[in-house]
RNA sequence: GCCGACAUAGCUCAAUGGUAGAGCACAGCUUUCGUAAAGCUGAGGUUCAGGGUUCGACUCCCUGUGUCGGCUCCA
């Protein structure tokens, strides 16, 4: 028994913490017991498997490193090296980020640490360094890193009284560590060195988790160099990011980059163009995308669903014009709050035009400093002297103030301007069509929808293929309702797009409800329109049973929203469809329906898109199903190919046949061996390759292959017919069999 | 928009300041072929556009356009 200094029997208050594994039993360890110690309890081998532990205390989970006393009972789970658990590689790439920075600034000494966190499927971590580092450094860095492995150096977590970290910290002069330290929490700062010896040891300010050593990170590839700026603010110093991964064993690290390989082989881009679905073309304009035939075909199948689904569903189609007068969007609060984010608006007189050129002169100039400023405020004055002669003088507008103002005024003087704006919403004309007759309630609800292209002046470095354009096609309905139609329209509207979503196998979503962020400004309309709005939304998403994370500032700026969320082949997320409600545009515009009561009433507005934009939901199909769409989608069903030109005669009879049965077929009767002939037919994602020769001529029948190579076997015309009907109809069940 | 890289035949890519080339695709011919690439021949180029340096520019410099990867943004 330990004594008290006095020599007094220590009264045990605390003997043993009480640790609920995840199997619910319940073990007892000591006071000051770490994760390990749990682990070793229960047996070495998990002791040497051991990474890290994943503790909950007062309902609060955090992973903690193998080596921290355990702060008093709780749940612990003991993470393994497996490249299986999630919360295990975030722990190993956190400690693999450690060992590349280690590795970087060996090799840089002038790098400067920033920032190096464990990311979905990797780590990166910035730097600020004048050099470039290029991908042919990357093996430098990795053998680096391999050297640090080998070594086998613990990790070992020091923690040191806030003032007394900072002191050092500043000794040291890296800005971007004194600024992160400042803004971490608590009186105590942590610091990670890898191995031992504190001095000389590469050491990072660092929160931790750690894995318990290098030895454990056994397969770490540095994947890609990019720039970033200091906290994302392009102001700020650039910095280059440089992008790595790492798994607990080399064949888990060789299948992930296995698996990339053949995720750029279902880009979009690519199969796009080689099976000629669709053009970007640099005459046109960069985000501006042809359908090229075969593209149209899926796209026209995807409305024709759609379509069917919405009259069932007592939608009307309607159509209107790509573009409207300024007017409507100065109403509805597009033109000019986002006028960043669209096509520079078309003033009808000179005058307009005039205003619109000096503002963007001054714009520009109020961006660039000394003397090019001063010669930029010369020209500005300029153009505004020239319209005074031209047009009178505008009010206000003096020619001694300074630009902001001059900015002010040349906006005021646009604002009464004449002119067309390239629309960047449907919803606008949408309400146009509702105001084209009185309405009663007995109208309500009104469902009116369109295929209706919009365009909008995305960032240039933002384009991307299809799923990334500048000019899109909605899938736009709008829904005028009355308060107690709202929550039924709105889970209806919602089914629907998750209906279109799995009628298409896409069933790896997630569901956004955006939300209003209170400190922005951006948003137009009442807090009581909202606080309705977003009870709506949130009740569909109950009621509809799914997942869903509630996110503030991603609503619409008229109203909150319901998005689906899916992921491109490379793993960059994209909203596709969406429901959104709002009581803010009606009011706007002014629209009413006359009620049961005989008095007028404001209708609330749900808009919905399931596709959201058909350019970006056939580029993600496209990559869903690498080209090999379903036959309902397919721009080519059928194939049909002879064997030589003996068999032209009957080739052309089952081209024939199949063609007038309603399917796209194609006919290849090039001189070609069958071989060199399936495996382009094959590569073209044909569904179906009939190869008919003189044996199926004589006996008429067909026969069958898929394009994965399979030989299914003769049938006759007619029983293959019934076979791709019934396969169509079911839009994705394989039912041309033998 | 910012940072960086890139732009050569339809596609993938060569050509290091001195006559722009290959494979695949395409066209013609030969072959009439039985299930993943037959042979020969041919055509195809304002080397993204415009300007500059140079005796001479695909190559070096500037500007613009576009593409890619990030950042930022996405009503």
């Amino acid at each position: 028994m330990r004594c008290l200094p006095h020599g007094q029997p220590q009264i045990i208050r605390r003997l043993l913490l009480k640790v609920q594994l995840p199997d619910g039993n319940e073990i007892e360890v000591a006071d000051g017991a770490t994760a390990l110690d749990v682990a070793s309890s229960i047996g070495s081998g998990l002791a040497r498997a051991a990474i890290a532990g994943k503790m909950t205390k007062d309902d609060r989970t955090e992973i903690v490193d193998l080596q921290k006393p355990l702060p008093g009972d709780c749940e612990l789970a003991i993470l393994t090296a497996s490249d299986e658990d999630p919360d295990s590689l975030y722990v190993l790439r956190h400690s693999a980020a450690h060992v590349a920075a280690e590795a970087i600034c060996k090799l840089f000494p002038e790098a400067k640490l920033v920032y190096g966190p464990p990311v979905e499927n990797g780590f990166y971590y910035d730097i600020e360094l004048s050099q470039s580092i290029t991908p042919e450094d990357f093996p430098r860095i990795e053998a680096e890193m391999k050297r640090i492995v080998q070594e086998k150096r613990p990790f070992c977590r020091h923690e040191a009284p806030r003032e007394e970290a900072m002191v050092k910290l500043r000794d040291e002069g890296n800005r971007y560590k004194i600024d992160n330290a400042e803004r971490a929490e608590g009186d105590k700062l942590s610091f990670y060195v890898t191995g031992e010896n504190v001095g000389s040891n590469f050491e990072d300010l660092c929160i931790g988790p750690h894995v318990p050593s290098t030895a454990v990170i056994k397969a770490f590839k540095i994947r890609q160099v990019s720039r970033s700026h200091y906290r994302g603010d392009v102001n700020d110093t650039p910095l280059q990011r440089v992008y790595g991964t790492a798994f607990f064993k080399k064949d888990s690290l060789d299948a992930y980059l296995t698996q990339l390989e053949e995720a750029k082989k279902r880009d979009h881009r690519v199969i796009g163009r080689d099976l000629g679905l669709f053009v970007m073309s640099e005459q046109v304009g960069a985000g501006l995308a042809l359908w090229l035939p075969k593209g149209m075909t899926v796209r026209t199948q995807l409305q024709n669903y759609l379509t069917d689904e919405m009259i069932k569903l007592g939608y009307e189609l309607v159509c209107t014009p790509q573009i409207g007068q300024l007017g409507l969007y100065r109403t509805s609060g597009h033109y000019p709050y986002y006028e960043d984010s669209q096509y520079p608006a078309m003033f009808e007189s000179d005058r307009g035009k005039a205003i619109q050129s000096a503002l963007q002169l001054a714009q520009r100039v109020e961006a660039d400093r000394g003397s090019e400023r001063k010669r930029g405020e010369v020209a500005v004055q300029a153009m505004i002297s020239a319209m005074r002669q031209a047009w009178g003088a505008i009010e206000g507008l003096r020619d001694d103030a300074p630009l902001p103002d001059t900015i002010e005024r040349l906006y005021a003087a646009l604002a009464s301007e004449q002119g067309y704006l390239l629309r960047p919403m449907n919803c606008p004309h949408h309400i146009g069509v509702y105001m084209a007759h009185p309405r009663s309630y007995r109208d309500l609800p009104m469902r009116i929808a369109e295929f209706g292209m919009v365009y909008r002046w995305e960032q240039s470095g933002e384009l991307s293929g299809m799923i990334r354009v500048r000019g899109f096609t909605q899938d736009d309905a709008h829904l005028f309702c009355t308060p107690d139609q709202l929550a039924h329209e709105v889970l209806t509207t919602v089914k629907l797009s998750r209906q279109v979503l799995e009628v298409l196998n896409l069933y790896d979503y997630r569901v956004r409800i955006g939300l209003r962020d209170l400190a922005s400004d951006k948003y137009v309309g009442s807090p009581e329109n909202w606080a309705k709005a977003e009870a709506a939304i949130h009740q569909a998403a109950v009621e509809s049973g799914m997942n869903f994370s509630e996110e503030k500032g991603e609503a619409a700026f008229y109203g909150p929203k319901i998005d689906f969320i899916v992921k491109d082949c490379i793993g960059r997320s994209w909203q596709l469809g969406t429901v959104q409600v709002d009581y803010n545009l009606p009011e706007r515009f002014g629209l009413s329906y006359i009620g049961p009561d005989n008095a007028p009433h404001v209708p609330i507005m749900i808009h919905r898109a399931p596709f959201g934009s058909m350019e970006r939901f056939v580029g993600i199909l496209i990559e869903h199903f690498a080209g090999a769409f379903p036959m309902w989608l397919s721009p080519v069903q059928v194939a049909v190919a002879t064997i030589s030109e003996k068999s032209e005669a009957y080739g052309r009879q089952i081209y024939d046949t199949l063609k007038n049965a309603g399917l796209r077929v194609e006919l290849d009767l090039s001189s070609e061996k069958i071989g060199p002939k399936k495996h382009r037919l094959r590569t073209a994602k044909i569904n179906y390759i009939l190869v008919v020769g003189e044996k199926e001529a004589q006996d008429n029948l067909l026969n069958v292959n898929d394009r994965d190579g399979r030989t299914i076997g003769n049938m006759t015309v007619g029983a293959f017919i019934g076979a791709c009907q019934q396969e169509i109809v079911s839009k994705g069940d394989t039912c041309v069999g033998v």
